[in-house]
RNA sequence: GUGACUGUAGCUCAGUUGGCAGAGCGCCUGGUUGUGGCCUAGGAGGUCGUGGGUUCAAGCCCCAUUAGUCACCCCA
C-alpha cells in the first residue's frame, strides 16, 4: 500500500454497503416495534460535558471514555445513551405529562481494546420509560426488549432478568461503606464465575484489612472491636473519656466531635470485616439462584429469610414475572439470575440483560434496568423513576448473522441502461428518467464501456435487465430490452419498457 | 490495562538455509463491425505496515513502533 494512506482509527469501522443495508433493516425492525407500544424518537448530540457522566456511570465506563478539554470546556463522547436522554429530558421535557416513553439510535463511544464484536463506536437503539414506578412499567419494558428481539428475526437468545436492589440492601444493613459496597455490587458476578476464593483475593487487595478466615481479634484489638458494637453516643462517650484519661486535652466541643467523628469512622473502617464476611455469604448463595423465575423466587424466599431480610424485594420480582404472563413469551427462555449485576451504577431495582450464544465471548447483545435516581441527581425539579433498555445494534447484527440469517439483497439495481455511441447517452439518460419515475432502480454506464462489458456487468452484478440504445433504436424511437436470464431480446417503443419489465417479472 | 498470534497486489494468501517480487480471484483490453456466464491472449496494479539495526546482500534475522485478529478484564 502506499505510504501516504491513512489508516482507519483503530477500534472503529467502516460499515460496507451489504453490512449497511443489513444493519438499517435491524434498527428499522426494532423501532417500528417501538412505535407499536407508543414509544416516540428523539436524538441528542454525540458529545455532552463530562459532569454529564462522572456521577453515576460506574469508573469502568469513565474510565474509558473519550474526554478532553476543548477551549476551557470539559467534553466527552457519549459513552452511553441514558444519561444524555435524562439530560435531555431534564432540559426541554419536564413539562410533558408522564410517562414518557422515548426511543433513541445512535453511536457511542468508548475508549477500549477491541476485539470481536467489541469496537470503541458502537451504536446503540433503545428505550427510556420515564415516569413510571410500577412492576407493570418493567414489564413493559422487558416485554419492548424481547419483542424487539423477535421482530429482527433472532431466535435463540436468552433474556436473564435480576435486581440490584437485594444485594444492595442487604449490605446496606450491614453498616459496608460506600466504596466497598460497590466493589462487592460489582463484583457479583465474579463470584458466581471465578468462585468466592477470587472474590476474596481481590478485596483483600483494595481493603488490605480484610482476612479471609474469621476473625479471632488479638488483645490489641478488642477496644476497637468494642467501640463498633457500640451505639453511636456510647461510643462517642467512650472515646471521650479514654482520650481524657490519657490525658490528651481537646479545645472547644466542636473539635472534639470532629476528632471523635473521624476516629469513629476510622475504626469502623478498620474493621469491616464481620460484616463483609456475611455479605460474601450471602451473595455466594444468592447468586447461585438462577434459572426459571417460579423456582428462583421459591428458593430466594427460603434464603431471605434465612438472613432475616424482609421479602419486598422479592415481591417486585414476582410483581413483574406476573405482569410478564399475559405477554406470551416464551419462559423457556427466559432465566431469573440474583446474581446479575451490571456496570452502570445508577441501576436501583430490576435489571436484564440478554445474551446469544453466537457472538462468542461478548455474548451480551442487551441491557437495561430501573434507574429511580438518576433525574434527582442530575438535577430534575422533581424525584422521578424511570426504566430503559439498550441494544448493541453491531452485535445484534453479528448475532443474526451467526444464526445464518444472511442479510437478503433488496434494494438491487433492476435496469442497466448503456448506450452504443457517444451521441445516443441523451436518449439513454431520457429512457432512464422515464423508468425511475415508475419506481425502477436503473443504473447508467457511465463509462462508455462496450456492449459485451456491459452485458458482463450487469450479469455480474445480477442486474435481470438491460436497455440497450443504439442509433437504429433511436431513430425509431425504440430500445432492445434484454433480459439477461433468457437471453432474450425485446425490440421495443421506448414508451412500453416499463410495461414489459412488470409483464416479464411477472411471469418469472 | 494484561497476554497470544498476524501485517507481502483491490481481495485470499504462497515466498525454501538471507540471493531478480509470486499465485489464484478481481479489474482493464483483445480473440472481426453492436451482445454476458466457459475458454483463450495480453495489461495495469507492490517503498513486502512503519522506523531503525545486522549484512556484500533483508519480505526473511534483531530492536522499536503502529495496525489487525483473538483471549483475559469489563461491557452493548
Amino acid at each position: 500500500m502506499p505510504s501516504n494512506r491513512v489508516e482507519r482509527v483503530r477500534g472503529v469501522n467502516d460499515v460496507l454497503p451489504r453490512d449497511y443495508r443489513a444493519m438499517r433493516r435491524i434498527e428499522d425492525k426494532l423501532t417500528e416495534t417501538f412505535e407499536l407500544f407508543a414509544y416516540v424518537p428523539l436524538d441528542m448530540p454525540v458529545i455532552e460535558h463530562t459532569d454529564l457522566y462522572l456521577k453515576k456511570s460506574g469508573e469502568e465506563i469513565i474510565a474509558r471514555m473519550y474526554d478532553f478539554h476543548y477551549r476551557n470546556r470539559r467534553l466527552c463522547l457519549r459513552p452511553e445513551m441514558t444519561a444524555s436522554v435524562i439530560r435531555a429530558y431534564i432540559d426541554n421535557l419536564q413539562n410533558e405529562p408522564l410517562p414518557l416513553r422515548l426511543y433513541y439510535s445512535g453511536p457511542v463511544f468508548r475508549y477500549e481494546k477491541p476485539q470481536k464484536a467489541r469496537y470503541r463506536q458502537f451504536t446503540q437503539v433503545g428505550v427510556e420509560l420515564i415516569g413510571a414506578s410500577q412492576a407493570i412499567a418493567d414489564a413493559e419494558v422487558i416485554r419492548v426488549a424481547y419483542a424487539g428481539l423477535e421482530a429482527t428475526g433472532l431466535r435463540d437468545f436468552r433474556l436473564v432478568i435480576g435486581h440490584v436492589g437485594i444485594l444492595a440492601r442487604f449490605l446496606e444493613n450491614l453498616k459496608i461503606d460506600n466504596r466497598l459496597r460497590t466493589f462487592l455490587l460489582q463484583n457479583m458476578e465474579a463470584m458466581q464465575k471465578r468462585g468466592v476464593e477470587y472474590v476474596k483475593d481481590r478485596l483483600s487487595q483494595i481493603y488490605p484489612a480484610f482476612n479471609a478466615e474469621e476473625p479471632n481479634l488479638p488483645r490489641s484489638q478488642r477496644l476497637t472491636e468494642l467501640l463498633q458494637q457500640m451505639e453511636e453516643t456510647e461510643a462517642r462517650l467512650a472515646i471521650l473519656d479514654f482520650l481524657q484519661s490519657i490525658n490528651i486535652k481537646i479545645e472547644g466541643n466542636r473539635d472534639s466531635d470532629e476528632i471523635i467523628d473521624r476516629l469513629l469512622a476510622k475504626i469502623r473502617r478498620r474493621d469491616q470485616t464481620p460484616g463483609l464476611q456475611q455479605a460474601l455469604r450471602f451473595m455466594d448463595e444468592i447468586g447461585k439462584l438462577s434459572g426459571a423465575p417460579v423456582e428462583v423466587l421459591r428458593e430466594a424466599e427460603k434464603i431471605l429469610e434465612g438472613f432475616g431480610i424482609e421479602r419486598a424485594v422479592l415481591d417486585t420480582l414476582r410483581g413483574i414475572v406476573g405482569a410478564l404472563e399475559p405477554y406470551e413469551l416464551q419462559w423457556d427462555r427466559i432465566n431469573l439470575d440474583l446474581g446479575l449485576s451490571r456496570g452502570l451504577q445508577y441501576y436501583t431495582g430490576t435489571i436484564f440483560e440478554v445474551h446469544h450464544g453466537g457472538l462468542g465471548e461478548e455474548r451480551q447483545l442487551c441491557g437495561g434496568g430501573r434507574y429511580d435516581d438518576l433525574v434527582t441527581t442530575l438535577g430534575g425539579l422533581k424525584d422521578i423513576p424511570a426504566t430503559g433498555f439498550s441494544y448493541g445494534l453491531e452485535r445484534l447484527h453479528l448475532a443474526l448473522e451467526s444464526e445464518g440469517q444472511a442479510s437478503q439483497q433488496n434494494g438491487a439495481v433492476n435496469v442497466l441502461v448503456a448506450a452504443i455511441n457517444e451521441d445516443d447517452y441523451p436518449y439513454a439518460i431520457q429512457t432512464a428518467e422515464t423508468l425511475r419515475k415508475k419506481g425502477l432502480r436503473v443504473e447508467v454506464d457511465v463509462r462508455h464501456r462496450s456492449v459485451k462489458s456491459n452485458l458482463q456487468y450487469a450479469d455480474k452484478h445480477n442486474i435481470p435487465f438491460t436497455v440497450l440504445i443504439g442509433s437504429a433504436e433511436r431513430e425509431k424511437g425504440e430500445v432492445v430490452l434484454r433480459a439477461m436470464a433468457t437471453r432474450e431480446e425485446y425490440h421495443i417503443q421506448q414508451a412500453a419498457v416499463y410495461e414489459r419489465i412488470t409483464e416479464l417479472n411477472h411471469h418469472a
